[in-house]
DNA sequence: CCCTACCTTGCACGTTTGTGCACGCGGCTT
DNA sequence: AAGCCGCGTGCACAAACGTGCAAGGTAGGG
């Protein structure tokens, strides 16, 4: 309800640099010298809560990084085998199989978002999709500070009458907060109504800079789609496709999409109507990006997942545990 | 109560990579996902204290690794101060002023095994010197598996009559555990009663082949010894050097010496007398290294210090803040 | 086969850490 | 000037965590 904006420049820049500074000294006493925070708090004349709250700033401000190495001696099974069979390379998250879809998504979410530190870089140009995945990313998203990076929208968001996700500016706003990147919306809906409106929109200049954007990126994040899996990906209850467009999907023998283009089991796209009116990117403009990092979660969407590793789309995969083992399962 | 769940009845062998393998998996789960270790104990079937200790252990070997960014935009003052005026990477460890000597000591070895990690790596081979400093250190090393690494000792160490400090054959010993090196001994005392000896003894093959490593060394370890502060490092304390000795260094205008190697104020080391009965590399040697680690604390230790700049003797300097501040302090 | 020594586990307790709340200090508005 | 508002602080309590200890289980040797 409320803008929480302010960077307060009048006093705030040596408040915030003031803070930082504070809170890596707690850092480095706490996590490099295993004091506590009670010896800390005598240390840095404070008390020991501010410790605790300067320290929970560390982390979330990303001063403090946490990363888990597997010994060489000992990969992780699973990650090899998709390593070898796919050619791309697997985040396993572990989650219990009897974990419900809901949980399954928001914790692959935040591992992913821990992760997607490494990925990003001083220079770069990001396109993010939008999802339910995408959205339960941003909210977990550790900040890392780079020049010159722009966050790009991948496909359109249509109106905000969603079901409580976020809506698509504020999802981009995230990424590009937590980068210090500029931010590129796509003010289009996720599917224009006439693949006419479409084509005419696409040669619009303003559209072209976007497009020419999506063509350089260096790095694309996405979720997945799957349009006929018990629990449809949110893409499908927003009231963007109407029961016309599904049967056209099924027709076609369309499995999944990635940020609302559609692709058969076998990775191919041609003759999929509703992509006419699709507004992400074309595959082979997105396979240009080296690096194409997924996230998806839930067994619902090994059909997808499965279309999408034939469709090359996919370089990096963040993926749960569950549907890792039965994507390599013959 | 307990033994609902035995996953292997049958095993022996695969106790301690399934142990590590469960580390790894609470890991993702406590510091990935942020679940408390109760809810890590449920997933994993068994008991919170359990899984305590499975972190633990996950973090003493090193499968968790915690690390610490000071952003670009906010570069510690003194190490950038350090940084040009010296040209050497510095680590500067926070430790209040009133911290006494041994509590100093104590806190930057342990950040300095934290930090050790970045710079050990598979086909290297490693010098380690031997002291008081280097001594605290090894209590404290980060495992880090590594391939065809060895370590070397550099200087040689006497008899065991020593204060409480470990002998320089355990403190090797934990090098090589850490790192899964060999280690190579150097079976001598300190210091030489007669040169002559150290000369014959050099000839030998045996010890050819320890100099041989020394002089193709890939990173050198080292502390400080500042012979005439407050309080002198433990080397001096052995029994290795007598009156006669002392006052040898006294007249030559010695401030200091790495591996029992002594030098002067300005770097120089010529006409020490000490140095042709002393046991560690010659400067020459030691500076073909390519990287040269220092690890100093105590204020004691300052003429020490800008002596060994000045012999160029060092890279990477892991220092406490007190003595990083009188440092730059003109 | 049994005994012993060692290792691992879970429990119980004390310590350490996270967080809602009330207070106090500016700054900004009226 | 007064008052409101936002922010940071410390307190107090609850939650989470670490560890000594004793019970049980395993391996190895007699």
């Amino acid at each position: 309800m409320n803008e929480k904006h302010g960077p307060n420049p009048a006093e705030g820049a040596a408040t915030v640099s003031d803070k930082t500074r504070e809170a890596l000294r707690a850092a480095h006493l706490y996590y490099m010298q295993d004091l506590t925070m009670d010896a800390i708090a005598h240390e840095l004349h404070t008390s020991r809560s501010s410790v605790s709250r300067l320290l929970s700033h560390a982390r979330a401000s990303g001063l403090v990084e946490i990363s888990i190495h597997s010994p060489h001696d000992l990969p992780s099974r699973i990650e090899q085998e998709i390593l070898t069979r796919f050619g791309i390379v697997a985040h396993v998250v572990p989650v219990p199989d009897h974990a419900s879809d809901v949980d399954r998504l928001d914790r692959v979410a935040l591992s992913a978002a821990r992760i997607l530190g490494r990925f990003v870089d001083s220079n770069q140009v990001i396109g993010v999709a939008w999802g339910s995945t995408m959205s339960a990313m941003s909210r977990h998203l550790v900040p890392k500070s780079t020049h010159n990076t722009e966050i790009v929208q991948l496909n359109g968001a249509g109106n905000g009458r969603t079901t409580g996700i976020v809506y698509a500016s504020e999802l981009l706003r995230r990424f590009g907060d937590a980068f210090g990147a500029r931010v590129q919306q796509f003010p289009v809906p996720a599917f224009f109504d006439d693949p006419a409106t479409r084509r005419a929109f696409w040669r619009e200049r303003s559209t072209q800079r976007l497009l020419d954007l999506q063509a350089g990126m260096d790095v694309a994040i996405f979720g997945l789609g799957s349009p006929f899996a018990e629990v449809p990906s949110h893409v499908y209850q927003g009231g963007y496709l109407d029961p016309a467009d599904y049967d056209g999907l099924s027709r076609e023998g369309a499995v999944g999409d990635v940020a609302t283009v559609f692709y058969r089991a076998d990775g191919s796209t041609d003759g999929i109507a509703l992509n006419e009116r699709a507004t992400g990117p074309d595959f082979a403009v997105l396979r240009r990006a080296p690096r194409r990092i997924c996230v998806v979660s839930g067994r619902a969407k090994l059909a997808s997942l499965r279309g999408a590793l034939a469709a090359h789309l996919i370089t990096d995969l963040i993926v749960d545990e569950g549907t890792a083992r039965a994507l390599v399962e013959h």
